[in-house]
DNA sequence: TTGACATGAAACCATTTGGTGTTATATTAT
DNA sequence: ATAATATAACACCAAATGGTTTCATGTCAA
């Protein structure tokens, strides 16, 4: 099967740098070296990061000669966003708010 | 205004047992305690899970006499919802897919 | 073939994270 | 009043996180 899920797709996006990582990685495939230039941080940094994002398989390396090119796996995203779409319906729903509001109210009353 | 940001809604939901609160709070409100009951771990810790929440402004806790009940508050995950879409177009579109397939075999050439 | 480039791999480090236990204070019920 | 309940506030801890530096290896170009 695919790499060992060591990390899941909710901590692989919680790291800013990784996010940028996967905004980079949308626009076009990179080697490692290139990912780090965009970044103010050292190489091995950017190296675990895409560790990291490879165990949560939203991108993967292939050896092109002496290059490592990165390409975005954008797939498991999906599992966020199922997990968010079922909140949705709690911003949604105006009534929602409006219990939100009368219960805020009696608060004030004690 | 608001607590200080010091944890971003995408940590906030980065923990599992923090998303499991999150999920509990989805049905009603409650108390402290009966959050901890809900788990295996110590009362203190779960007090910390809720302290990054509220952070995060994703809940927000008020005292009824001797108990503090938390409410949630889902408003912040529209953020996260709002990056996710950006990604959308590379799994919906097929466009991108045959791209990808496209970019694979030259590769392979070089 | 030799130097420059790209990556791999290891050791190390400070801070954060997710947890514990202990002690203290406020509130409720009897 | 007093015991039980609910939370608050600490101090402490091991492991993970995000970063560094150093050194080795493989590949390309001149």
């Amino acid at each position: 099967m695919s790499a060992l899920k060591k990390h899941d797709v909710f901590q692989a996006v919680a790291d800013p740098t990784r996010r940028e990582i996967l905004h980079l990685l949308s626009h076009q495939n990179l080697a490692i070296s290139e990912i780090t230039s965009h970044f103010s941080i050292t190489r091995t940094a950017v190296v675990k990061h895409l560790t990291i994002l490879s165990e949560a398989n939203l991108i993967s390396g292939k050896k092109n000669g002496r290059e490592k090119i990165y390409h975005l796996h954008p797939e498991p995203l999906m599992e966020i966003k199922d997990w968010i779409s079922y909140f949705e319906q709690f911003w949604d729903n105006k009534l929602s708010m409006l219990k939100f509001l009368v219960e805020n109210e009696e608060d004030k009353k004690e």
